[in-house]
DNA sequence: TTGAAATGCTACACTGTGTTGATTATAATG
DNA sequence: CATTATAATCAACACAGTGTAGCATTTCAA
C-alpha cells in the first residue's frame, strides 16, 4: 500500500478515475486516448504521466480498488454452508455492485478488457471449488471458468439494462442455474 | 455476398487475415497498428485501406467468415431434440474449432474483443430458447448470456491450453454443467 | 494483346505519444 | 506566517502511426 497524504495527488487521481469510468461506459478502453482522458479530467497530461503508465495501467488501478472494497465486505463471513458460493455472500456483493454501478458497468463490460474475471476468479472467499475434490484438477478448472463467467455475464446484463431487478432475485437466478442447471427452469 | 473473383484480391485479403490471426496470438487486437500488420502479411498499406477501414474492420471479417462456416456447417441437423443444444450439434462445432484452433484462439481470446460471442448467440440453430416459454422474457435472456458465456469460456481455456481434451469429452463436460449445473460434479 | 483493375511507391498533413526542463501553485511543516 | 518541499502546469520536442492522394508498376481477365 503506497500512502498517498497530498491532498493534490488524491484529488488528481480522483478525477482522473472518474474521468475513465465516465469515458468507458460509451467506448473501449482502447479508443480511449490519454490525451481525450485528461482534457475530461482537466488533468494536464504530463501529471498523468507522472502517476500512470497509460489508460490500461489507470484502469488497473481503479479494478485494484474495486476488488479490495469486494474482499474487504466480505471479510466478516461466515462459511457454514458446504457450497461453492451462498446467498448471502452472493447477494451481499450485488448489493455493493449495484451501488457502484457505474463503476462495475465499465469494469464489466466489453468496453474493460475482462481483466477483472479473472482477479474475481482468485479471490477464494467468493468461489470455494475445493469442495470438488472428487474431481480431476482441469475438470475443476473448467467449472470455475465457467461459473464466473456465467455469473459475471449475467450481472453485466442486469447492469447493462440499469439493475431493474432485484439484487435478491438476482442471486437466486444465478444460484439456480448455477448449481441446477438451465433445465431446472422448464 | 460479393463477388471476389480476381486472384489478387483474394491473395491479398487471405494474407492478411493471417498476418491479423497470427498477431492476435500474441497481443490484443487494439495494440495491432496497420502498420505493423502490413509489414507481417508483405501488402502495402495503401492496398490495407483499399479493402478495410483498420483492424477492427478486418477483424471483423473474420468473425463473419468463421460464423458462416459454422452455421453453413450446422445447415443438414435433425432437430429432434427437446434441448437447448445437442450433442451432435455442438460437438460438431467443436470439431470444427478444433480444426481451426488458432483461429478461434484468437478470436475468442482476450485478444478479440469478444464481439463474436453475440453472433453465436443470434445463431438460432445452435442455441434454441423457445423451450423456455414457460419463463420470462428477461429471465430467457439471461439464461441466454449466461449458457453462452459459459460455454465459450470453457473453449477459451480448452484452446488456450492446447485442446488436450477430445471433442466428445469438452462436449460431455459443457452439457451436464449447463444443463445439470456444477452441483453435479459432486 | 490490350484495357482495366489491383498493387506498390512516395509524400503529405494530422494526431497522439512519451519525455524534458522551466515555471507556477499549493500543501505540509515549524 | 514564512519557509520549504513537491505537485501540477506549460511549452516544446522528436517520434510513430494514421489516413489520403497522385502516380507508377504489375497483374489479371477477356
Amino acid at each position: 500500500m503506497e500512502k498517498k497524504l497530498d491532498r493534490r495527488v488524491k484529488y488528481t487521481i480522483m478525477m482522473l478515475k472518474d474521468a475513465l469510468v465516465e469515458l468507458m461506459q460509451k467506448e473501449h478502453i482502447s479508443k480511449i486516448s490519454v490525451k481525450a482522458l485528461c482534457e475530461r479530467a482537466d488533468v494536464n497530461r504530463s501529471t498523468f504521466y507522472a502517476h500512470f503508465e497509460d489508460q490500461y495501467d489507470l484502469l488497473h488501478s481503479i479494478e485494484q480498488e474495486a476488488m479490495d472494497n469486494i474482499t474487504h465486505y466480505l471479510s466478516r463471513q461466515d462459511y457454514t454452508d458446504n457450497i461453492p458460493v451462498s446467498f448471502q455472500v452472493l447477494n451481499r456483493i450485488l448489493v455493493y455492485v449495484k451501488e457502484n454501478a457505474g463503476l462495475f458497468r465499465a469494469l464489466l463490460s466489453d468496453n474493460g478488457g475482462s481483466n477483472i474475471q479473472k482477479d474475481i476468479l482468485k479471490v477464494p472467499e467468493i468461489f470455494d471449488f475445493q469442495i470438488y475434490n472428487s474431481q480431476g484438477e482441469r475438470t475443476k478448472e473448467y467449472l470455475a471458468v465457467f461459473a464466473i463467467t456465467g455469473c459475471v455475464s449475467i450481472l453485466q446484463k442486469w447492469l447493462e439494462d440499469g439493475t431493474p431487478e432485484s439484487t435478491e432475485t438476482i442471486s437466486d437466478l444465478v444460484l439456480q442455474v448455477l448449481y441446477k442447471g438451465i433445465t431446472s427452469f422448464r
